[in-house]
DNA sequence: ATAAACCCTCCCATCATGGGAAGGTCAAGC
DNA sequence: GCTTGACCTTCCCATGATGGGAGGGTTTAT
């Protein structure tokens, strides 16, 4: 079949089928009358597993890696475990920083009046004037440098 | 004060500094000598006001729209919450996102024995085989091909 | 024969950030 | 005076995953 029947079977688009071969994440496919791509249905499969690994957010290297013990029939079920749980890890780090990014904004926001006055405790926050410091109504130097927060 | 001190003073590097410049998000510095950058006090706090907002997960466009609000001495705080509210948001859809990637991974890699044998319930996930699904103990069809999850 | 629907390869854009090259400036120390 | 080192400048390139689009070729059905 070719590349764009493929991709309606895999829910890979076309424009990535090509992006992955390019990259090396998949062996170039065979080819019909020297230009056109001819994919079979183990090329399908191959392009669904690596679309539902993307869907679960592991990275095109953890895919590759991935892939390659999917191929190999010995693998020991503990190395795929072991990327697995990494990923795992990984995203959940993500997620505590957002939510931690989620629960300031949010108390920020909830002392916002929101409404036609200026007055704006999110500006203020950004602007580094600690609301809830204790006896602090006045801007504050921005003494900081070096904390890099290592979010997003 | 040149680029190098403003960076240390604000959290920003250098190298963004100049490129928040050079979109637009700041106004150009001054120039001393005709060459070097020249940043006051006022710029820096110009500077760590962007860097708490990146801290916060803004995107450099809102970071343009909340510093116009906040050199604005008219500006409705109603304004600035919108943003603030449609940012949360959506950084809580994207966490929501990743949750479910998260549970279902967990799931997958609950069920793997993760040692030296080669049987995987992620691998078979990963390849369409849904464990979950009542008498199901054979590859499925990816018969799937239009469902866009929009993650990540 | 022509139109529609495919396919091909290249290049460019996104978003925020950093690396590094090639070169200019300035202050301190010899 | 001259060197050294620590700055600064601009410009280009890279990341990761994805899409847009140009310019051109092929196949198939009417």
């Amino acid at each position: 079949m070719r590349i764009g029947e493929a991709a309606r079977h895999s829910g890979v688009s076309a424009k990535m089928i090509r992006h992955y071969e390019s990259i090396g994440l998949l062996a170039p496919a065979a080819r019909r009358d020297n230009t056109y791509r001819d994919f079979d249905i183990r090329d399908v499969h191959d392009l669904a597993f690596i679309r539902r690994a993307r869907d679960l957010g592991f990275s095109i290297e953890e895919i590759g890696r991935l892939l390659a013990l999917w191929r190999d029939r010995d693998r020991p079920s503990r190395e795929v475990k072991e990327i697995a749980s990494a990923h795992i890890a990984e995203m959940e780090a993500r997620i505590a920083r957002m939510q931690e990014m989620v629960a300031t904004l949010r108390h920020l926001a909830e002392c916002c009046a929101g409404d036609e006055r200026p007055d704006c405790p999110i500006l203020s926050g950004l602007a580094g004037i600690d609301a809830d410091a204790p006896g602090n109504s006045h801007p504050r130097q921005p003494d900081h440098a070096d904390q890099r927060a290592d979010q997003r």
